[in-house]
DNA sequence: GTCTATAAGGAGATAGAC
DNA sequence: GTCTATCTCCTTATAGAC
């Protein structure tokens, strides 16, 4: 099981870690087609050009990813009807980041570093991806957090979540990286529960 | 004075511009020097490589920003000799994002992109580059906030940090891209007090 | 400093056999 | 579905004339 899978999956993971860890341009189809030990002409037979490859690397982790953050906050609206706590809004979308990008596998780590260079990509194929798959999630937060905190206008609520999304991601970024040697070891999930209540504070400050 | 210029100078501005625009994988050294209308050996003549093109263009915006950054922490430390406040720290970091890569000029606002996607970047050269830009800066800011806040532990500092940083370089980078069509147009200056207020409160809560 | 010409190689994609 | 062979194009970099 850890290595036969179809010719699709192995490209999907081999392209996976190769993307992240070198980028998408300077990974080539033989790249991958080498390491994945399937021959050259497989990645245009299965998804039909390099372009439809990446979508599909991305893909498969960011849908289920963001179904998650979706289902739990279904979950915490469900459990309190007259609305949820901030606290547990934030966590319905921050949770997942780990969860499904988790750093158990190689693939996961992977991930972040990929989704960072797509943020910073301006291909239009791949901005119209992020915007298919964040817009829907991105709405459902903002009526929560609207409910969950009257007193903010529309505009605070959207770009104090612009503020949490960012701290999130690039903490997933570099979370690993360029830390001083003086710093102790902390567990992900003691970092998302600091990145919890950072954010709290900030959307009650506003 | 809007056209002429030196070459390298040429070079400098239409690279920022495509490299922002397009990817700095994406730019070949032929669009660069057709664009700047020098000749196509003109990079490796004055730079010596696409590569130290790339740390050039990085460079010239990098370094007068964080310089920018010391600048200000110098001076609202020397107004307050007690050590001075939280919110005074954090703005000495977060405005000379928009003055430097100010988005008056076509180049500054190129840079955010560029930075992003040197971010996620894993060339070893990039990521040496960054380090040694912003390692210093670091340094001065934790000790500055280490100072402002004594009840919190250097590595508390040190994560919500990483969370401010992160807030504004995606808010820089995403401020005119996946806005819903309800949202009200503001100013920068409006969101950089209402990102040292949410920061500001995010370290408290810590 | 600037230019032309070219070297030397890697890219994505596909036709057509098996 | 898989494979080989190949087409076509574009890349960075440089040698050497001006």
């Amino acid at each position: 099981m850890s290595e036969p899978r179809d010719t699709r999956s192995r490209i999907l993971d081999v392209a996976e870690e190769l993307f992240s860890e070198n980028g998408v341009d300077r990974v080539s189809i033989r790249d991958i087609t080498k390491k994945a030990r399937v021959n050259l002409a497989a990645i245009n037979y299965h998804f039909g050009s390099k372009e439809d490859l990446i979508a599909a690397v991305f893909e498969r982790r960011i849908v289920p990813m963001n179904e998650a953050r979706l289902a739990a906050l279904d979950a915490v609206e469900r459990t309190s009807p007259m609305g949820p706590r901030l606290e547990d809004i934030l966590e319905s979308f921050i949770r997942p980041t780990i969860q499904h990008s988790g750093t158990t596998t190689a693939g996961g780590k992977a991930f972040s570093k990929l989704f960072g260079r797509c943020l910073s990509e301006p291909s239009p194929e791949i901005e119209a991806l992020l915007k298919r798959q964040f817009e829907p999630l991105s709405e459902r937060l903002n009526a929560a957090l609207t409910k969950a905190l009257p007193k903010l206008s529309r505009s605070d609520i959207f770009w104090c979540l612009k503020f949490t999304f960012g701290a999130l991601h690039h903490w997933h970024l570099t979370k690993d990286r360029f830390l001083p040697a003086w710093l102790a070891k902390t567990e992900d999930e003691e970092q998302i529960k600091k990145l919890i209540a950072f954010s709290a504070a900030g959307f009650r400050a506003t």
